[in-house]
DNA sequence: GACGCTTACGTTCGTCGTAACTATT
DNA sequence: AATAGTTACGACGAACGTAAGCGTC
């Protein structure tokens, strides 16, 4: 048995049982491949792959099993790369972040700014995506933690941190009368015209939560992914808004008004995401201590060791 | 970076930083280990161990990482020719159970002899240590499995499965007044001369605080690992003895009187631990449920998973 | 007949063991 | 002087790539 193994089949079972294609995406030839797999199912004593003649059309049991473990035992190959990277050089390194757009637009900056000015030498990606695609990301190692505040919780093989908790706000043009509607309610909210965000983004669901809850049919004109979408159509009168509220800036969003609704909406918590028992850089924990200060890096690390999992932290 | 450096440098550490040990233990040559140990480190970029000149004299922080890491991936090693062994054949294999005297004597002969009629291809192999030494063998692979009263939830890395509860009863000689006091107390036992458990052994800590809390000082006259000792020393009138109520057997211990002591201390619960993360054959799961019938085998699978670490489980 | 896996074979690289050398205690 | 680790070198074996062969769709 060699890590080179576990490779191929892990590649294999991820490229949809084809050989050839696992082969070159693995830089190698594709009888190697295959040899090496028949050589791993010998030594282990069980076939991995079920064939039909030559090809692979399934995985079976005991492959089930061995592939499971085979990733773990390719993401601590993967972890003992990092610890030497750590070591070799603390400050120097990457570090990919993937998250949605409200974070990336609205919060972020201020945390990217800072890392970057305590780190330089560290390379920073931000990634953009849809709130699972963010935590597939972190699960097949194309990023190192998620940002978002929907989908996470979905994933077994994450671990879960709240970072804060936000609420929402209605936006409109400067002078429509739902900036005077004293107080603010679901009901005056549901006479006009709604903009607000795709059902999978940012905190969608706990706005149909709360409109359902009152058995009101909110008449929704458009939605949008991202918050600066929300905010162009609302300029343009085509509705009021419902955002979130620290996608409003009154400096920048001039033309706009805003009314606090968090007491007709519950709270989201967005979460960050790490994959379980990672072994992480420095810098990773110093990056989620600035985005979220009562993450320390020991309740990280405990965290990732898988010992409080599936757990949610408390705020 | 190959499995093999991995077993070389967990092998080293773990013989106290001497390559040329652990090259024996390995059946291979020092010089190969020394050589791939390098290799290893200026792969990751990092020493492991601290040299002074030729000599390895510690392990470095990022050493300490790294070994954390490989020997994580050594038990995957091992867990993966589990799977392997599984599915060539069901009910082949061998199964090693590490357990203290009282259990091995009086609880398992039951389990043992039904496991080995419904799986008679199973070779199982009993070791018989202190509930240290038993943790101990669980932990480095010699043992698949402990069971014991004692000590066991002090291992990070074992998972503790409550079987079943227990607690003492008085012995004497047949005649003894002891076995007519009514009610019987603490009082009255500490009133004579005492036989019991070693510290270390089947639940004696519990025994201690009873007698502690109520400023008591029983006069131990002999203290011994097994029950079979005990009750030898208290058939010659030694003293009375403090025995957990299983070992005695009316049938057997003709010579002796019992009455029945719960009401004086607190119960003690035997545990079985199994190693975090490990992948176990089909009949241990058996085994275990024919132990303790409540721990199915998903709810093993699930402690052992990690997901639920540290907690201890509802009995 | 095109795609996909296996078999066959030769080259290359890596690993291991022996032997000689060097450093530490 | 003895013990412990490194360097050097040669032999063996494993892994890989190329090319040809066979099955499946």
């Amino acid at each position: 048995m060699n890590i080179q193994q576990l490779r191929y089949i892990h590649e294999v079972a991820r490229r949809g049982l084809n050989v050839s294609e696992a082969a070159e995406a693995l830089f190698t030839s594709q009888p190697g491949v295959s040899k090496q797999i028949r050589q791993l199912e010998s030594e282990l004593g069980v076939e991995i792959f079920v064939r039909h003649g030559k090809r692979l059309v399934a995985v079976t049991e005991p492959g089930r099993a061995i592939l499971e473990i085979a990733e773990r035992m390719l993401r601590d190959v993967d972890n003992l790369q990092q610890v030497g990277d750590e070591f070799a050089n603390e400050a120097v390194g990457s570090l990919s972040i993937a998250t949605t757009h409200t974070q990336a637009r609205y919060v972020l900056p201020r945390v990217v700014r800072d890392f970057m000015r305590r780190y330089p030498e560290v390379k920073l990606s931000l990634h953009q995506g849809s709130p699972r695609q963010v935590c597939e990301m972190v699960l097949d190692g194309s990023a190192d933690i998620a940002i978002a505040t929907e989908a996470i919780a979905d994933y077994e093989e994450l671990v879960m941190l709240p970072c804060y908790q936000w609420n929402r706000c209605v936006i409109a043009t400067a002078r429509h009368p739902i900036l005077r509607a004293a107080p603010l309610t679901l009901e005056a909210i549901a006479r006009h015209p709604l903009i607000t965000y795709d059902d999978a983004f940012t905190g969608r669901s706990v706005i149909n939560k709360a409109f359902l809850g009152r058995g009101l049919k909110p008449n929704v004109v458009l939605t949008a992914i991202d918050s600066d979408v929300i905010k162009t159509y609302v300029a343009m009168d085509l509705g009021i808004g419902i955002l979130a509220r620290m996608a409003y800036d009154p400096a920048v969003d001039r033309g706009l008004g805003m009314v606090d609704a968090s007491h007709l909406f519950a709270s989201s918590t967005t979460r960050i995401g790490l994959r379980r028992r990672a072994w992480l850089r420095g810098y990773v924990y110093a990056f989620i201590e600035g985005f979220a200060p009562h993450l320390s890096r020991k309740l990280v690390e405990q965290a990732i060791a898988g010992s409080a999992g599936g757990d949610d932290y408390q705020l």
